[in-house]
RNA sequence: GCGGGCGUAGCUCAAUGGUAGAGCGUCAGCCUUCCAAGCUGAAUGUUGACGGUUCGAGUCCGUUCGCCCGCUCCA
């Protein structure tokens, strides 16, 4: 059954502002575009899913698919590293120049290096490009020229020019380098979405480098200091949370696409022979993990990438599965929160022939040297935190605050709030003490203003599972009220039992 | 990047070119014995920013920044 709730973005857009969740970057300067901050609740927020993932993915990773371990370990590699890290990765290509990419044989060329042979003002005959400086390619045009073009008019009206000279609308008749037929070239473009900053305090070409558009080249980077010191051996993977940042052309929907992000990757090494049964077991469980944190399964899918929208390092082997949400502003289909991609030995073989540094593992066992394969698990923290909002999210008109966010215990910013009931009669001391005791362990809120109905509407919307209510009846039956924030049900327990209960609840 | 729409208090929104307001929230005091109760009071705005037209601009015009929608992009 599919999920009925519906709100729109605008609604948990201002509840995360009213609330403290997520406030716009820079905001009393107007805002910059594609930059958000996580306000106090949405720091909790966020740094409790992080924690959850390094918790189950790292320190407690889940049993292997024969049910033996598995072995992770952590890294926190520099957001700046040497720039031909990104020309090894594949990152760099083209830069500064503008782009033009075939979708018929996925070439992509640098715009100022094609030429462009044909009638060009004649708008319904056809144009062939080439590679300046090719001269078979130069060949070919002309032949094709000459085969499909022969009854038009005389060779005297072909040009031959650079394909930056033309109007885009003349793309529609280039027939590409290798292709048979026209309209397959994109526009030229700029292509690279990389960060540029400069190290040191002269700027110039030789000081350039780039924040990193993804934090998985840190792990590749590192990958022989690991195996050298931590006595790992394949399969294994290495983790790594941090921050990205790509130069979105277009941020939109929130922070589902920022400039600034965070990623939680885990790159896993196995040998080739045993990629495709990683590869399920990657993608299972990490399903299964973003279901452990709440997310219903009518809201999430799998979704394989089709052949042409691989990435430059999944061209073969098992290729790319994406972990979906469905997330209002996509709804009725889904949004990217992870990918779980087969990369291949694809980065590992790149910085060995970039470093010209031996990246190979020697394996006992098999008695054999190679580049391990690498199944990437690599999820979205900025788009998992969104996912748990949407998810968590809960009109509700029978209550006061006509909205509470449902987060599971183990999410939620706030784990428990403490009031007495009145502000009198020695019930603010009781409650004071059971405050004190209980942030010692979690993040708890004490409230004594207002109503206890007010009080009990806003731990709603700041989505705080429990309330402990103090009353005068406290104070000879040593017991309060737990208020519990989905069910609306209260029970009493002692108080001194409160810290156990909790305990019990949040593992 | 292109086209369209929109920016007024923390939030949701009013205000014929003529004194910037309401509700909710927030805060303080009183009150209050379990779900935004009541009473009293308070704070909060260079109307996103800059410039122009006008005796006078939240309102009209231009620029810019930001947000939303559709393309494009997302290697």
């Amino acid at each position: 059954m599919t999920s009925t709730k519906t709100f729109t973005m605008d609604e948990l857009v201002a509840l995360c502002k009213r609330r403290g969740f997520i406030y716009p970057a820079s905001e009393i300067y107007g805002g910059i575009n594609g930059f958000w901050d996580y306000g106090p609740l949405g720091t909790e927020l966020k740094n409790n899913i992080r924690d959850a993932w390094w918790n189950d993915m790292v320190r407690c990773p889940p049993m292997g698919p024969d049910g033996d371990p598995i072995s992770i370990v952590g890294l926190d590699s520099s957001i700046i590293q040497n720039p031909l890290v990104w020309e090894a990765s594949g990152h760099v290509d083209g830069f500064n120049d503008p782009m033009v990419d075939c979708r018929e044989s996925k070439s992509r060329y640098r715009a100022d290096h094609l030429m462009v042979l044909g009638a060009v003002d004649a708008s319904d005959r056809r144009l062939y490009a080439y590679l300046a400086g090719d001269d078979e390619g130069r060949d070919r045009a002309i032949k094709l020229l000459g085969k499909y073009e022969k009854n038009k008019p005389e060779d005297s009206d072909w040009t031959d020019q650079p394909l930056v000279s033309l109007p885009n609308q003349a793309l529609d008749r280039i027939v590409g380098p290798n292709t048979k037929e026209p309209g397959t070239l994109t526009e030229p473009r700029q292509f690279n979405l990389m960060f540029k900053t400069f190290v040191g305090a002269l700027q110039s070409e030789d000081t350039a480098a780039y924040l990193r558009p993804e934090t998985a080249q840190g792990i590749f980077l590192n990958f022989n200091n690991v195996v050298d010191t931590m006595r790992v051996k394949v399969p294994f993977g290495i983790a790594q949370v941090g921050k990205a940042f790509r130069n979105e052309v277009t941020p939109r929907n929130y922070i589902f696409r920022s400039r600034e992000f965070e990623q939680m990757e885990i790159e896993w090494f196995c040998h080739e022979s045993d990629a495709a049964r990683w590869f399920d077991f990657w993608c299972d469980t990490r399903r299964k993990w973003w279901e452990s944190l709440g997310l219903t399964s009518d809201n999430v899918q799998m979704r394989r990438h089709d052949a042409d929208e691989l990435a430059h390092y999944a061209k073969e082997g098992c290729g790319t599965f994406d972990i979906e949400y469905r997330f209002p502003f996509t709804s009725p289909d889904f949004g990217e929160l992870e990918g779980v991609a087969h990369r291949g030995n694809y980065d590992l073989s790149r910085h060995q022939e970039f470093s010209k540094k031996k990246l190979e593992y020697f394996d006992q066992p098999r008695n054999e040297r190679y580049l391990p394969h690498v199944i990437e698990p690599s999820a979205g923290l900025s788009r998992g935190t969104l996912a748990i909002l949407c998810e968590a999210f809960t009109p509700d008109e029978e209550r006061a605050s006509k909205v509470y966010m449902k987060f599971q215990p183990r999410v939620a910013p706030i784990k428990a709030a403490v009031f007495p009931l009145v502000n009198k009669d020695g019930l603010p001391e009781v409650a004071g003490k059971l405050y004190e005791q209980l942030r010692q362990r979690w993040p708890v809120q004490y409230d004594a203003k207002q109503s206890i109905g007010k009080r009990y509407a806003r731990m709603d919307e700041a989505g705080c599972p429990w309330c402990f209510t103090v009353d005068s009846d406290t104070l000879t039956d040593q017991a309060v009220t737990v208020r519990d924030r989905d069910s609306l049900s209260q029970d009493r327990i002692a108080i001194d039992q409160v810290e156990n209960w909790l305990a019990e609840r949040l593992c």
